[in-house]
DNA sequence: TATCATTGTTTCATTATGGAACAATGATAA
DNA sequence: TTATCATTGTTCCATAATGAAACAATGATA
């Protein structure tokens, strides 16, 4: 039980290599983050782990997301590689291990310096049923500006995250991952909006993304308010 | 001399990662990457290295670079990390160390497998002095449209950074790196063209890049040649 | 002085973008 | 039934960016 010290199987991994996860979802007119928080800590971090010795990078990452969001096939993008010497310190990871029942070898690379790949994810946050890990008290969404007290350089990595969806937003379909099924042209617009952090168009937005020839027109969507009717959409598969 | 043993502080290095770096050159109307030989192999690598244990990513990077080519501060970008299990195969190091009487354990994490962190480097290809690495035979350019036999997967890394490259054309001013102190227009264009492979028209270009206001105008270029002499310029500092 | 290849610039048409206005519509209230 | 209202879909026009062609300038050579 809690009492008992708990061990990882440590030599299965790369050593000094991790994987950091940015997972964000879309709800409620804010862009989220999916993070932890460390148990008796008051400290979050990205959800991460390590790379098997057989494993591909990508699989890993794959991995680290399922077990954190129950979902299988996530969109993913690499989008850097984190490696100052400095970045993490020991001190937190022994906090984070120790303070928690593991029993690690002190002298162990888990201690020592990491290099950390950084990929994106990208989810409908409806469909996310966020799961606690082992060093996690639980698991929540944060708005992108409102983040927790976050640990080693994890605030720095959501902020390259951010940077790389912004500077890639054109080219990637990123609705098709962050929206429902099927969505309103105002919801759409609202989305880009908060990723880009600056206002939109209504008028101009629309022409645009419809002649990107991508969104395909569903029926309308009746909410009972005392207005026109929109339009749903999907993305053409 | 030849037939002593050689070795490596291998310990001093964080196991089962590397850093690859594309060097870019500009030369004779070509793009062009700096590729070592493998002695006694006929095989060419990228140019790479491994990170010492206290050293940050970039760093190690400048390190490798400086090596190969006697330039300090060169321009680099970090621009993937590659790591499918499978990647690199011990049998191609096995080879490259030990019939160059490299005396490494066989067991040790160099013929296991790599994570390697792709860095592009944009040089003035008049001021690189190549210099022969240790496995080297010798270091030389080849244009990217012909490029040798490449070890690994070095041929996609390569790919990558192109793919990198053409798609941050824009953002980055990528002449100030690749051509030396002044230029002509021309110049300046044929380096766009072949890094896009693909024409550009002299008129819209020349437009387009003096309209971003990065250029200065310097004196004329007399060549000799029987037509109306060009502009030099170079970038604002 | 005529020729020629190349360079620098101007001009015009086409397309994309920014901004405003107008028409349509689904519920509510008079 | 009809007027009201908020929101949505569309059109229109001005401006900016881009594509394409033509023209003028110039430095050497014949």
């Amino acid at each position: 039980m809690e009492f008992e010290k708990k061990t990882m199987d440590i030599e299965n991994y790369i050593p000094h290599l991790s994987i950091d996860c940015v997972i964000f979802g879309f709800h409620g007119e804010q862009l989220k983050v999916l993070l932890p928080k460390v148990k008796r800590l008051d400290t979050w971090t990205l959800p991460g782990g390590y790379v098997l010795k057989s494993e591909d990078l990508e699989e890993a990452a794959q991995r680290i997301l399922e077990e954190r969001t129950g979902l299988k096939d996530i969109y993913l993008e690499q989008f850097y590689t984190f490696g100052k010497a400095k970045r993490s310190t020991g001190e937190m990871m022994k906090k984070m291990l120790l303070v928690n029942d593991f029993e690690i070898d002190e002298s162990s690379w888990i201690f020592q310096r990491f290099v950390s790949i950084g990929y994106y994810a990208l989810v409908d946050f409806s469909k996310v049923v966020t799961k606690t890990g082992v060093y996690d008290e639980f698991c929540e969404w944060y708005d992108i500006h409102q983040l927790p007290n976050l640990a080693f350089d994890h605030a720095e990595i959501i902020q390259k995250a951010l940077e790389t969806l912004r500077y890639m937003l054109d080219d990637k379909l990123v609705g098709l991952n962050l929206l429902p099924e099927t969505f309103t042209m105002k919801e759409l617009q609202i989305l880009y909006q908060t990723i880009l952090d600056k206002p939109l168009r209504r008028d101009n937005f629309q022409r645009k993304i419809l002649s990107m020839g991508i969104l395909e027109r569903i029926e309308k969507k009746f909410t009972g308010a005392a207005h026109k009717a929109p339009y749903l959409y999907k993305f053409i598969k």
